[in-house]
DNA sequence: GAACGTTCTGGGAGCGCTCCCAGGTTTTGG
DNA sequence: CCAAAACCTGGGAGCGCTCCCAGAACGTTC
């Protein structure tokens, strides 16, 4: 088919509106009209359009609605951070699952964008210079300026997880808080006398409500919330934590990790000191990813719902482009509890 | 700030070419010259181009440059079949990410759609009418018809991994056969003697070259190929292939999984009939997801590179755009050999 | 039936850019 | 030293759409 001269440019098709409009025998406007789904078009004229679009297997050029008219019809989803760890992550893939789902069926396309050191300046320029509508902003470490900076340039911005640094700028969140006391609670009602945590990083606020979670439960319980050991997400540090609290405490029986994946590496660990699981220290976990039912023993964990966490932020950021008014400035997802065999 | 009386369109502050161009004292012709990179412009309007632009914190319009450009400046990454369970891979995050890393720096973005059932044809209509130059597919079932189709249409396509119904169409995968094979032939030099294989589903080619190269693996080496038992990526369906094979072979001493995330319910499954891995059976996995390394006993598999597919399908792809010619058909990354303990 | 609204329709300006063309300026070479 | 070639520059048409405006067609009311 492509048998012309010049391969590089042998493509074209593009029926145009107007010809919608001259098979449909009306005017670009009416056209226009109705693909825009307005008022005040006659349903023999839309009928009429509405096959001539069927027929010539039209598609609106996205270009042309952007740049005449107010709307970009195209929000972006920016991954802040380097984006080594987050794209790693199951996290991000659930995520962008659920913005996908919400965004069916409606006309927006969705860019993918990630900072990298250096570009911050380019990609606000870029992304206030009216060329999307709105952003998702899914930014790892809290004191990520970037939220703010869109925010304060008028752009609707929804962060995933509250941002640290960014108070006023909506965001959407699993209820970490509350999962983790829930979590912290459990090994109370399951016997546990000396109970540990291994929490995430202290610049992210996910880490930091799930560690206070996890106090708040305890001390209503009048324990100690004194072993907390530190890690960062990955299996390897999560071991390193474990080795770190086995040490400051010999006598310790249970453990609320901050994350399934660091989990993994605190039953290595337990496994290597001979501690048998749940019966000489119990484990539960938070996201509930799909290998924690594959760990050995089986991981009781705090489920969050991460696909919902990408709808709900959609939803949010669709929302206000929609003009409503009065929406919550932040939104908290439930977690549940999933109990398996390690707790 | 926004402090206008009409809050949903205070915001656009869009500097244009032409203020640039009246900054830095020259034409808009100009201008335009200087950001495309085009020769035939004086270092001195360059520089003051350049200067104006940093200053005004300009950004080309991306909707304006499209529709008066051949180019969309634009390419998509299509995520077919369904998504639920290629967004939840690690996989479709790594390759993501080299994707991303391989455009940096070029003024290309990133668009992302998931084909749904219903609207393949809207999908083709909006990748075929212009609005993007090129299209990446990560299509899980082999028989999509899609690639062939944008292919057909003359739209630059390359696909991630073998496609089976697409013969011609450009693709970049990881040299499962040959990964496989390596597998194979370890566990023979180890001494096994009964080797079994958990596979992929027949319809997706990754789960058929692995397994191609296993049995060339073992029948070079005059082995039986009769212990295969089918599996479709997750652990659950892995540990029911595992119980399966254990039954029509109680003596097997070897299993290669197809798949990490497999082999981590077939060491369950073993775990459960008592089977010491490695002493009693051997396993070797593929992928080397980052929890292969967490397994118990830490997973013996064959790494693919997924960012460096990602990378690889995104340079072909910008190759072709660029107009080069006699590029090669597909492309095969090497896979490696990961030596831990459970074989 | 004149005066008004309401519903529908088409014409045309212009969004911000690229790309072609025409013209000016410098360099090169016979 | 003058022609040709190379290098620069600016002007302006037009990409395909939206959105404003003016006007046609149809009631509805006094």
């Amino acid at each position: 088919m492509t048998d012309a001269v010049d391969p590089p440019k042998a493509r074209r098709p593009n029926t145009r509106l107007e010809e919608v409009a001259r098979a449909a025998g009306v005017s670009k406007s009416t056209v226009s009209r109705v693909i825009n789904g307005e008022p005040y078009v006659s349903s023999r004229a839309r009928e009429a359009v509405h096959q001539a679009i069927g027929r010539l297997g039209y598609s609106p050029n996205q270009a042309a609605r952007t740049l005449a008219g107010s709307r970009a019809n195209c929000i972006a989803m920016v991954v802040s951070e380097h984006g080594s760890r987050v794209l790693n992550d199951p996290f991000f893939a659930g995520v962008l699952r659920g913005v996908h789902a919400e965004l069916a069926g409606k006309r927006v396309q969705l860019v993918l964008m990630m900072s990298k050191e250096g570009d911050e300046q380019d990609l606000v320029n870029y992304l206030c210079g009216g060329h999307v509508d709105g952003v998702l902003v899914i930014s790892l470490h809290g004191q990520d300026p970037l939220p703010r900076t869109l925010a304060d340039a008028g752009l609707p911005t929804v962060v995933c997880g509250r941002p640290l640094g960014a108070g006023g700028v909506p965001y959407v969140d699993s209820d970490n808080f509350n999962g983790a006391m829930e979590a912290a609670r459990y090994l109370v009602s399951r016997g546990c006398k000396r109970i540990s945590t291994i929490a995430g990083p202290r610049d992210m606020a996910v880490g930091m409500d799930r560690l206070s979670g996890w106090k708040r439960g305890l001390s209503q319980a009048r324990f100690d919330t004194d072993l907390v050991a530190y890690s960062d997400y990955t299996p390897e540090s999560g071991a390193a934590a474990m080795a770190d609290l086995l040490k400051r405490a010999p006598d310790l029986d249970a453990v609320f990790v901050g994350a399934d994946i660091m989990a993994l590496g605190a039953l290595q660990t337990l496994h290597a000191h001979g501690k048998k699981v749940p019966e000489d220290v119990a484990v539960v976990g938070f996201d509930d990813l799909m290998i924690a039912s594959t760990a050995v023993p089986p991981l009781t964990t705090i489920r969050q719902d991460v696909e919902q966490l990408g709808r709900t932020m959609t939803w949010r950021l669709m929302a206000e482009l929609a003009g409503e008014e009065n929406l919550p400035p932040f939104l908290l997802l439930p977690t549940s509890m999933v109990t398996r065999s390690s707790a």
